[in-house]
DNA sequence: TCCAAAATGTACACATGTGTCAAGTTTTGA
DNA sequence: TCAAAACTTGACACATGTGTACATTTTGGA
């Protein structure tokens, strides 16, 4: 609970109000971002927000765009991006898991959570389920699988992260970046080269493999 | 919104409250689970429930206790039951999949989401996790595994599943069965034989692999 | 320095939820 | 058949939330 300020003379702002909404989104999932208790968190009445928002359901919106824009934009560049192998093509979709500034976990699970109470959302995160699926059946296409065999491996990787979400798991690097080299055998079928493995570590500040 | 009814002469009972309470959870989150709607849904005043239950808490913690003893129960019997060949124990896991009877996976992610609000909800998550994900494992080394290996491989195995739950998606059997093949191979490292898996279509009365 | 816009605050009306209590009604079984 | 047990209900007191109308303060620029 700490107090957010601003540059402007004024103390809030539609920034200020999305910011404090998109941590209690996180923290603690769409029903517990209320009016009343962000106006405390703010330091300001209640009333004021409706300066800024027409209503509960603009704030609402404005979470969901923000976690839209970023994490599927990321994940689909990161799956096209150029790779020599299907090794590196696929660490490179492991650079989402890992980097924050990629992909956000967080948001992710309490958009999924929200999704159980409303179609609406149910839509929007099912929309993006399917263009990151076809992004990253489409990179295993690319080396050669075929398509029955791509799309499953498609489906696992995408799985086994968004069940490590759901999971909510807090486990440092050392032991994720453990599991690494298993996961890429297990997920393309063949092992790792060491420098692939290096090279991946290294733009992760993970050193000692 | 059905009616419930019971052999007894009264209208209400624990059982009552907590299946309407159930169907909720599963529907729509905890956050709906809330006391004036269920006594409507069931044609009772909102008072009547504190005849059954000291409060709401009492009624969430049922809630808990019922996935509890279904779930985790449940996988961790199919990891340990017998069978020949790793590939034939990978599926008797998978029977948990695709057998409400056995796994419940819409409860399942209704109590994950929950967990994000509540402390100690996400406490019983974890525990659950760690038994399901040693049970697994377990599995993987009965069959001469190592033990890395056999740790990723089940929580691959798991996690895929529990990301897939997250997902909500609603398939069909046909397109499901499809997939099994694939995965089974992307989890054991090794192609099923055709007999393993038309014992596993059969006894989920699907023909025509 | 004074004004208008921008931002904030107060008061109100309303909705939905919780839990307690005392006063019912219905059912069961001796 | 009738009393006790099992259940049901409405009234009450309270809490927390929403959104609107209107008054007030703050701010930057003429």
């Amino acid at each position: 609970m700490e107090q957010i300020s601003n540059d402007s003379g004024w103390r809030g702002s539609p920034e200020g109000w999305l910011a404090a909404a998109y941590d209690l989104l996180l923290e603690s999932g769409v029903d517990t971002v209320r009016i009343s208790p962000l106006a405390k968190k703010l330091g300001l009445s209640r009333t004021s927000f409706y300066w800024f928002f027409k209503d509960r359901e603009e704030l609402l919106a404005a979470l969901v765009a923000r976690w839209r824009d970023k994490n599927t934009g990321n994940l689909v560049k990161q799956a096209e991006a150029y790779a020599e192998t299907v090794v590196e093509a696929m660490l490179n979709v492991f650079d989402c898991w890992l980097d924050k500034s990629l992909f956000d976990s967080q948001s992710e699970f309490a958009i999924r959570s929200w999704a159980l109470q409303s179609p609406d959302i149910l839509a929007e995160v099912q929309k993006a389920d399917q263009k990151r699926l076809d992004a990253m059946s489409q990179m295993f296409v690319r080396f050669g699988y075929k398509e029955g065999s791509a799309d499953v491996r498609a489906r696992t990787i995408y799985l086994v992260q968004i069940g490590y979400i759901s999971m909510q798991t807090k486990e440092d690097l050392a032991v994720r970046m453990k599991r690494i080299p298993e996961y890429v055998e297990i997920f393309t079928g063949e092992a790792p080269e060491q420098r692939e493995l290096d090279r991946f570590f290294a733009r992760h500040g993970y050193s000692a493999g």
